[in-house]
DNA sequence: CCTAACTCCGTACACCTTACGAAGATTGTA
DNA sequence: TACAATCTTCGTAAGGTGTACGGAGTTAGG
């Protein structure tokens, strides 16, 4: 089954080379893979992402690929946890505002390091060894503040659903800019006659003044780092608000 | 330029019909396009989502489709903005709980109503009317609260991120379930094997208390609706303690 | 020593988007 | 009425994609 032969190259290190393989042994190795294909998606995206490129990044020919993991959909699974490793899982300090910002913050990061993460459309969310050892840290961040266990996993999903949220839209605003070719004054230029004609002063009053605001404040296109801060801010306040009510803090 | 021709395309209704071209009478319209476009979606994703698939549907050939739209990606553009006139729109009613409690359920139904809106990766977010409405309709929630102008932007900014970070994780477990063609028992029975070996008792302390009390509250694999329920009471709370900051309430 | 098992990879197939141009339909205008 | 301009429809082809299959060569176990 290829669940299980990429469970098995989920865990390597843990379960240790499979001595006594008969072929050839291989050239490079499947970290080498891997590597290369994490360059690969963070240099082009996931939909440009192709076992093509990543062949050609190794100096193989593609199909030779294919005797390192069972295909395209399993590498990236293997790449999901692969930079789920890059974090620094270090004991928590502080109070649990600080704690549970950390634990936001880290996955901001790590989504803007990786854009390509939030492109990834598993059907099977593979267990793999960085991916527990994160939960874990994660579930740390809140142990012992006064939660029950539910309440912990729905605390650390709260944060993880939030951020991925926030992150999605602070990478399309900076693909807006980065790769549309086109100035955000360019862009207006050309918009601006059908939506003058189209969006009359008046058609839309609320819209109108609070863009007006929001783009003043951060220029125009929004500050994705700002709104992630806000938002952070208030579902804080919020875990403040159900800590208290259970009779903590 | 073809922005140009995808923002008349997306105002459409708003312009009126384009009179006076010389040629034949196009055989059907940009609607039944975006319509057919919408139901393969609907039914098979947003990889699987092809041009040919659209003319399939329609009962034309290939190339005919782009003479009603640009390309596929300005084809996804308006079936976005299509879906986002299919909410209800009517005046708010009840304290901002409820209200802002709409807005993110209405963004909920929409996303589980089409999941591929969530696979979208435009590298420009199209001005359309459906989505001004919407956006307006959703200012219009927290208007009048006591927040700022920027504060409202911000606000429908946070209830958006969650909600489509909540909805990934809901639509991803879903198809988790639907399409892997196995069931959660199946796949533990594969994998058992080496997570045992791999993850010993004690490895995981916290995870694995908390993992096991959230899979029996909901069974195993989540329950996302309860998740996103649970995640947006957390930041109504977090809202409510703004408001009250700012001395209302 | 020889065969089983492995690596590497060429070829092929079935898909995808879209550029280009041909063929035919329609309309405005001379 | 004629005819050019302009439109729709669509065939073809180029250049991508993932991966099934099978062949050639290499290695290690029995």
């Amino acid at each position: 089954m290829e669940v299980d032969r990429t469970l098995r190259l989920l865990w390597r290190r843990a379960l240790g080379t499979p001595q006594g393989s008969r072929g050839p042994k291989q050239r490079i190795s499947v970290d080498k893979v891997i590597t290369a294909a994490i360059a690969v998606a963070d240099e082009e995206g996931l939909p440009a992402f192709s076992m093509r490129k990543v062949a050609d990044r190794l100096g193989m020919k593609l199909m030779s690929i294919y005797t390192y993991v069972p295909g395209r959909s399993e590498l990236i699974g293997l790449m999901v946890d692969e930079v789920a490793g890059e974090q620094d899982l270090s004991p928590h300090e502080g109070d649990i505002r600080l704690r549970v910002g950390r634990v936001a913050e880290q996955l901001w990061d790590e989504y803007h390091r990786h854009p390509w993460l939030l492109q990834v459309e598993s059907s099977r969310p593979w267990i793999g060894p960085n991916g527990s050892d994160r939960y874990e840290w994660q579930l740390a961040a809140i142990e012992g503040a006064g939660l029950t266990d539910l309440e912990m996993d729905q605390v650390v999903t709260l944060i993880s659903d939030f951020t991925a949220g926030a992150a999605r839209t602070s990478i399309m605003s900076r693909r807006t800019s980065e790769e549309s070719g086109m100035s955000d004054a360019q862009w207006w230029e050309i918009n601006a006659p059908v939506l003058d004609q189209v969006m009359p002063p008046g058609r839309y009053p609320i819209s109108g003044r609070v863009g007006t605001a929001a783009g003043e404040e951060y220029n125009a296109l929004g500050d994705p780092q700002r709104l992630f801060r806000f938002g952070l801010d208030r579902i804080l306040d919020g875990i403040e608000t159900l800590l208290k009510r259970n009779g903590h803090l």
